[in-house]
RNA sequence: GGCUUCCUAGCUCAAUGGUAGAGCAGUUGACUCUUAAUCAAUUGGUUCCGGGUUCGAGUCCCGGGGGAGCCA
């Protein structure tokens, strides 16, 4: 670094100690160097940096035996200092981790030695300088220049035990990223986990397509939406709770292969694995049904597995087991598991009122205006569902519980949809697609219990010109990363989760 | 929404109802291959907020706020 360099002479002109009264105060003594840095003129925000490098990308380049052979500029955060008085070792953190810089006084000069020793853990700089590995064996930045990119006025969390108050975590989740490598890990992942499930779409010839958020009639599922207010159009619209009914109109416009990934919202509590906005795949492909829709589904989580984790093989910490997507996938009726777990072969044979006394029997709570099927659904979910940690296609749902599928010929008090589980959840529903518009109607106005979904007659409207049959599917893509990132609550793996406003942070 | 539980220095955590402490970070100094670097000295508190009991409350009680877990 040139004697001339300002930001050195701008350093060194700096009050030598901040007055006594504020060395306690971390915010107060950055406060006051940037007051300093900017009374010589020099504005610590201003700066840009000529990046060649992102950090592993940078020590990939050390070539064995030959150190100081190449040169490279890499920028981040200062997150830690080990000063031996006339040299240091500190480490930055960019988007891929780590790298450590060796900053030598005989290397770049005094007086840039002296302004970098004035740093603060938290700044932004960058760095020239040529890789060499240490004696311990870690490939290594050797400075030759040294720039304040951005300065950081507030201390960061601890560095060895980080930020783990878990409101915190999630309120400052930038913070949480700069401390916590599991965190930045998990993100890295979500972001790749997403990208491979395009890139597997595009390829089979799927169409992504963006549908509306805001609807005036929210429906393709039954859950509370939320509402808002249109104030030109003097409306009110819910934000969507499914995609399902607008990518099935597209089928009748003639997009035979149509994906979105996209937020749908629910206005029901939050729990760890319930996020009042989260994010679904779903899938429609036409002149195929849901047993196409196992395939694909299997194939692409295959896919995901090899491509992203690169094994088929995860820890399921919950259960203790070992999930394998490499086997054969279990496929089992839902008649069956209800038969096996009440240990009563003729439970669908059975009166209402000998399942209310059967499911109050097996220690589950039954509420006095839930349906009959409502009663059994209530022990798969409670009962079995849990236990379903390897994957499982459960089939032939009752057809009550979804009025958008096709009803199955051999047994038409079942559906011929599928509902994948993984890890104890319910991680992909997927559908025939009903397409014949007067059963459509029929099954909607027929519907009964907390289920009940609203009903779009534009939609139902654009059935009557004809919809191609299809495969459909929905993928949670929260929960799937919840699997795949061994996390252990949605809240892990989406970066801003919902929370009451104005904890912590806001006092 | 109910039950249980947590909230103390910038961060991570201590403190029988009896003077609120430690580590890291900060400040000052030493040290030119460190790996949670080390060594010496040292600053730092609205104990989430508001009431109450008590000679005395971080601690006990009541109300409120926020988080987490279980249930709905």
């Amino acid at each position: 670094m040139p004697q001339s360099d300002p930001l050195a002479t701008l350093i060194l002109s700096m009050s030598e100690t901040p007055s006594s009264d504020i060395s306690h105060d971390q915010h107060a003594v950055r406060r006051q160097k940037l007051a300093d840095l900017r009374a010589g003129g020099f504005d610590p925000f201003r700066a840009n940096f000529a990046q060649t490098h992102f950090s592993a990308d940078a020590i990939k380049e050390h070539v064995e035996g030959q150190d100081n052979a190449v040169t490279v500029s890499v920028a981040g955060r200062l997150t830690v200092i080990r000063d031996m008085g006339k040299s240091q070792f500190v480490k930055i953190l960019d988007q891929q981790g780590l790298i450590q810089l060796y900053v030598k006084k005989d290397v770049i000069g005094d007086d840039a030695y002296l302004a970098f020793k004035k740093l603060d853990i938290g700044d932004i700089i960058g760095v020239r300088g040529t890789l060499f590995k240490t004696k311990a064996g870690e490939v290594t930045v050797r400075a030759e220049s040294v720039q304040l990119v951005a300065k950081a006025l507030r201390p960061l969390p601890e560095k060895w035990h980080g930020l783990t108050d878990p409101e915190q975590v999630y309120r400052m989740r930038y913070l949480d990223l700069i401390v916590n490598q599991e965190s930045r890990r998990r993100l890295l992942l979500r972001s790749q986990i997403v990208s491979a499930i395009r890139r597997f779409l595009d390829d089979r010839k799927f169409l992504e397509v963006e549908t509306p958020v805001l609807q005036s009639v929210a429906g393709g599922a039954a859950a509370r939406p939320f509402t808002t207010q249109h104030k030109a159009l003097g409306v009110d619209f819910y934000l969507r709770i499914s995609l399902e009914l607008y990518l099935k109109r597209l089928l009748v416009g003639g997009i035979d292969r149509v994906y979105e990934i996209g937020r749908n919202f629910r206005n029901e509590g939050i729990s760890r694995r319930h996020n009042p906005e989260f994010t679904m795949l779903e899938v429609y492909q036409a002149y195929s049904d849901h047993r196409g829709m196992m395939v694909l589904i299997k194939d692409m989580l295959m896919t995901l597995c090899r491509d992203v984790l690169g094994t088929t093989k995860i820890a399921h910490a919950a259960s203790g087991q070992e999930i394998d997507f490499g086997g054969e996938w279990r496929e089992v009726s839902y008649k069956d598991l209800i038969r096996a777990q009440t240990k009563d072969p003729e439970w669908f044979n059975r009166s209402k009122t000998e399942h209310v006394e059967a499911a109050t029997k097996l220690g589950l709570k039954v509420e006095a205006q839930w349906q009959d099927f409502e009663i059994t659904n209530e022990i798969f979910s409670k009962l079995i569902e849990p236990t379903l940690i390897q994957p499982t296609f459960v089939l032939n749902l009752p057809k009550e519980l979804c009025p958008l599928a096709k009803i199955n010929s051999a047994d038409p008090t079942t559906l011929d949809v599928f509902e994948l589980c993984i890890g104890g959840m319910e991680v992909a529903p997927a559908y025939s697609e009903q397409n014949d518009p007067d059963i459509q109607r029929a099954m909607f106005e027929g519907q009964a219990g907390e289920e009940k979904q609203s009903i779009d007659q534009d939609f139902l409207l654009s059935l009557e010109y004809g919809m191609p049959p299809a495969g459909g599917m929905g993928v949670g893509i929260d929960r799937l990363c919840i699997l795949l990132t061994g996390a252990e609550s949605i809240r892990d793996v989406i970066l801003f989760p919902q929370l009451r406003p104005g904890g912590k942070t806001e006092g």
